[in-house]
DNA sequence: AATGAATGAGTCTTCATTCAT
DNA sequence: GATGAATGAAGACTCATTCAT
């Protein structure tokens, strides 16, 4: 109504589409993405039901866009990190994977997860992407850094596949809970400290990793 | 269409209930719930939708007693072996999770984990139901075997909660993971072994628990 | 469950249809007909849903059995008491139509007039039923009354149509009422006593139809 | 389909409740609330079925407001006149019957009565309104003018609850009478004049309230 | 660019009617 | 005859998407 500032319109256009992907990840986690509308999306981002299909041909292009935003951003950031690393392959896992999870839990990022988790059946698009993309790289690195300590006396032989889920599938498991169970505030449930829980998790399996002989 | 068998009838009429659960399960699980239809659910249990709702009241009546009727009691079980249970707490841990999650893995039953993960934050009734009748009890039967272990020496003494969490969470990980990303066939993707993880994971717990001395 | 006396099982199917009738008729009055499900009107006649539609082929033909029933009934009765009447015109009408319109009002043919004012329009059949069978006869009846009056000197010279709607278009609405807001339970609704008012308002017919002179 | 006429957006906006009032008026007196289709309602109105619900909640809703639109405004202006008037109570009441009830008579808002008389006992909400809205109001009004007559000698001592049953259910009668029977092309029905009927039954009720000595 | 009124395909749910027992 | 499980056509209501303003 007021007369606008063409200086702040400007900047609002620029920054809607990741106004609008926000809003977007948080609802679609809340919800899930067939039970949240086109515009209650708009309406968490502050803008109308039209705007929205001004930025996204359609609610579905706009759960891919989600999901490939805040994946492909983050899985470059852990692989330039651990390009950079000289030292023992325990202190590189470990750091890395510190990191990279507590912020993944305290960011948007890790709601990311439980979107795929519970999306991806619907939308082979999502699977194609989120294996090749995310998953593909993200176990390159984690298997490239086991074997280096294999390599160099550090860790057992153990099954690289094998490993690499137990490392991360209950990393990703403290991310989708706290978006889903830990979400709901029940009475009398436990408490439950995720960032905790990822040191413990890191760590408890570097003790299994190491061999004896190193302790 | 076919011959018609007398008590046929009968027989299909006391099965309609479980046909109609197992067909909401899988189908719930696969698509989500909002975006299951109520007549495939009746498609895939042999029924016209209006038969559905013979059993059930609505989609949502539905939904709560998949879970319901699934968790509750498998739940029961677990408690009635762990309470006939006399040996060290190691072995009661080992052979009870190791049980019990490999049978849920490989049973509809592990299924409802995705499905309580993904419709928790729209159904309040279904999260005060997981923490209290299936999250509570477990909690209670798995922190009490740890604490025994703890009174007799076994296991160090670690933080309860957080133990548990550490070997639960990652358990109903691969639960959700084998019906989410898991389900999806898509090339490239790492084989993986959800019941040599089971196995993998207890055993990597059990190490992080055991008092040095015991070694 | 027991073991069924035959006599009373022959008893009872052949009060079976009137049953059916009686339950119908109060049912669509409450609800409508469109609002009225055929079990529950099975229900009221305390048999199965199925039975119902082996004495009427379907809801629609046992509306009309309905009203073609308990008119028909009562229009022939009221015929033969008038053609029995001998006496002034003035107290063949007040006497007629008190009795008639009384017993009406108390019995459950005084719901059929609602049931048609409600109903006729969706079901031409009903209409021309109505019109011919009921309307048609009864009017008849009282016109040939009025005339007799008028030419014996009892009464004014009235336009004979305009006179029976005055005589009975506020007897129908009575039994109406009755059906409709007068069912209701509200407070603070002024009390009405219907008999109370048939007879005034007849009295009152009367007291416009005299001729002046005759008072 | 046709030329877009500026501002006419506009104007149908805000038509739009009305049109939609007056359509499902009619389609309820025409065939009842229950057959209705809401897509009927709107396809009369002139929109899509989505339209009707963008302006009213639900198919109820609208019923509801169709009688409290209608009625309340009819209500407000006879009071009004009322109060302006001064003179005779028998010209006052027959002036004020006259016209308010003609006017019903030519006007959609005679057609709620049969709504009205159709539908309260499915719906509790529009009992309490019609009667505390328009029924009790009514009232207080007639029974007013009625024992102002009385008080000066114009009216007879007559019970007042009677009296105003005797004046207003006939006129109540032909609008319900109109929207029912009276709608029906049935050959061989006699010709009614509901308009002649208001005026006479006016009449009527006039004569046998007042004073034989006022005569 | 932004809006939000309008649309209509898509779903849940009801209920008249059938028919095997 | 009587029953009630099963059916599927029909109708209320939602919501992704469009488009005139």
């Amino acid at each position: 109504m007021n007369a606008p500032d063409p200086s702040l319109r400007r900047r609002r256009k620029e920054a809607r589409p990741q106004e609008l992907l926000d809003a977007a990840l948080s609802l679609f986690v809340e919800k899930g993405f067939a039970a949240s509308r086109a515009e209650e999306v708009a309406a968490r981002a502050g803008v109308s039901k039209g705007t929205l299909y001004l930025y996204f041909p359609s609610k579905e292009e706009l759960l891919k866009a989600v999901i490939a935003h805040c994946l492909s951003e983050r899985i470059a950031e852990g692989a330039a990190k651990a390009a950079d690393f000289t030292g023992p392959a325990a202190d590189l896992l470990r750091d890395l994977l510190a990191q990279w999870w507590e912020h993944a839990y305290d960011s948007p990022a890790g709601a990311v997860f439980k979107l795929v988790m519970t999306e991806v059946r619907n939308f082979p698009d999502i699977a194609e992407f989120y294996v090749h993309e995310v998953i593909g790289p993200a176990q390159q690195l984690l298997a490239s850094i086991l074997q280096r300590g294999i390599d160099n006396g550090e860790f057992r032989e153990v099954d690289l596949g094998v490993a690499v889920h137990s490392l991360v599938l209950p990393l990703i498991m403290v991310c989708v809970h706290k978006y889903s169970i830990g979400a709901c505030q029940v009475e009398g449930a436990w408490p439950f400290d995720g960032r905790a829980f990822i040191r413990q998790h890191i760590e408890l399996v570097l003790q299994g990793l190491l061999r004896p002989a190193a302790a």
